[in-house]
DNA sequence: ACAAGTCAACTAGTCGACAAGTACGATTTG
DNA sequence: CAAATCGTACTTGTCGACTAGTTGACTTGT
């Protein structure tokens, strides 16, 4: 039992309209898959865990093809459903159109300037991050909390649900990178920089300082993949 | 019936791996929610349905649920399943990312350029568009083509399907505008705008032509939410 | 006539059983 | 002894019944 993992369940992609019950049994599953507890190749049984939640197989059968969309987990019919592995093709992809958004969005920010109260968020995020220095899972909480505001502050709705979405893969390798994680100084300084360049109404030195911080993620995955690569599908 | 709805069947978001009887329903009614026969507000009762498609409600429910992420409909526990308005702030939305991700991928295909076989799948979709200039859906399914090539064509898996994603909405306001269409040839020579960029390796070009294309497509929409406010929620 | 309360007819959510299909091991057969 | 076949025990997919909750019309009392 690991409680440190608790810090992973800041995203809830099941919003309350959903079934109460769907609801739990989809995120304690989400949270298992993203701590690693449930391993890539492993095998999910309807029947099993509709005993383990105490339900019957539908609300089960329901949080699992959300798992699916998320892709967590692949139901193959008659077969069985089984642990995804962590897909190097689907880590470019949502690191493209994170950075693709995040420029868009700094550029907007620096553009026509950022609201006063996002723009104190902003800096109470980078303050939380140099807290947590020594504290990896607080620091991604932070980290999360940082590039919401920036994305959250221009004002269009549900944006960041897009993200979110694209970065469900990532959570899985983040959890795998929390021992080698880049130095917090780095980090927070490039966070600086964005928020300096925005404050500058410089779009392109916010477009700059954007692309460096997402190169940086980059590196660690490439890391990551020949230490796991019974968890890391190389399909780029 | 209106056999002409079926130019905006291209799009298939369910694919092989869900059951044939559930993404048949699916693709029924997402059909039938893009080309408005099904219109907002109206309520879409499971039983019903069953009776319809002829099979129990699980694979009804199913559908539902993939429709409602969708945002075709939005399910009321315990009260029903109901069409939803076209939302502005979603139109907003899914804007916004198309154009993030496409400036990014002109931009790297101007900077890296494009291979060749995909070079002349565009050439071949314009040259479709320009044949379909007085077959408006014709001239959509060519012009979807057009993205799709682009955006396939840097080579990063499943990217369009986040495009596709956000497109849902669109698909609406689309089937709406048909009658009020921009000219081809404004739309045609923008597309050749963004592949001459793109030859000439010349990535601000290309960048600027794709944002001109994108506010085209604003314009429209601007006019539709004055003319069908029973359609439409304004919400942004 | 009007207002409060009751009830019947819906809804989606859940359940347990069965159908259809797959995988793998035991058994039979060459 | 090897190989093909059959059987069994799984899997997900589908089904019809039941539960819980909501709504609105109707009844009933004033």
């Amino acid at each position: 039992m690991r409680g440190n993992a608790m810090a992973f369940t800041t995203s809830v992609p099941l919003d309350a309209r959903h079934p109460p019950t769907v609801r739990s049994i989809h995120a304690q599953l989400r949270q298992d898959l993203v701590t690693l507890r449930l391993r890539p190749t492993q095998r999910l049984s309807e029947n099993e865990l509709a005993l383990r939640f105490g339900t019957s197989r539908a609300p089960v059968r329901e949080a699992l093809i959300r798992l699916a969309d998320e892709g967590f987990i692949e139901i193959q019919p008659q077969r069985g459903s089984f642990v995804t592995r962590i897909s190097l093709g689907a880590m470019r992809r949502a690191r493209f159109v994170r950075e693709a958004i995040e420029i868009s969005v700094v550029r907007k920010a620096a553009t026509e300037g950022l609201a006063a109260p996002f723009r104190a968020s902003l800096d109470q995020a980078m303050a939380e991050q140099e807290k947590a220095r020594d504290d990896a899972e607080g620091f991604t909480v932070a980290d999360d909390a940082f590039h919401r505001t920036l994305v959250e502050g221009i004002g269009i709705t549900q944006l960041w649900a897009v993200l979110e979405r694209e970065k469900a893969q990532f959570d899985r390798v983040r959890f795998l990178s929390l021992p080698h994680t880049t130095p917090v100084d780095v980090l927070v300084d490039q966070h600086r920089a964005i928020v300096n360049a925005i404050d500058k109404r410089d779009a392109d030195a916010a477009e700059a300082a954007i692309r460096a911080h997402m190169s940086e993620v980059l590196k660690i995955t490439q890391k990551l993949t020949e230490r796991y690569p019974d968890l890391i599908l190389d399909d780029a």
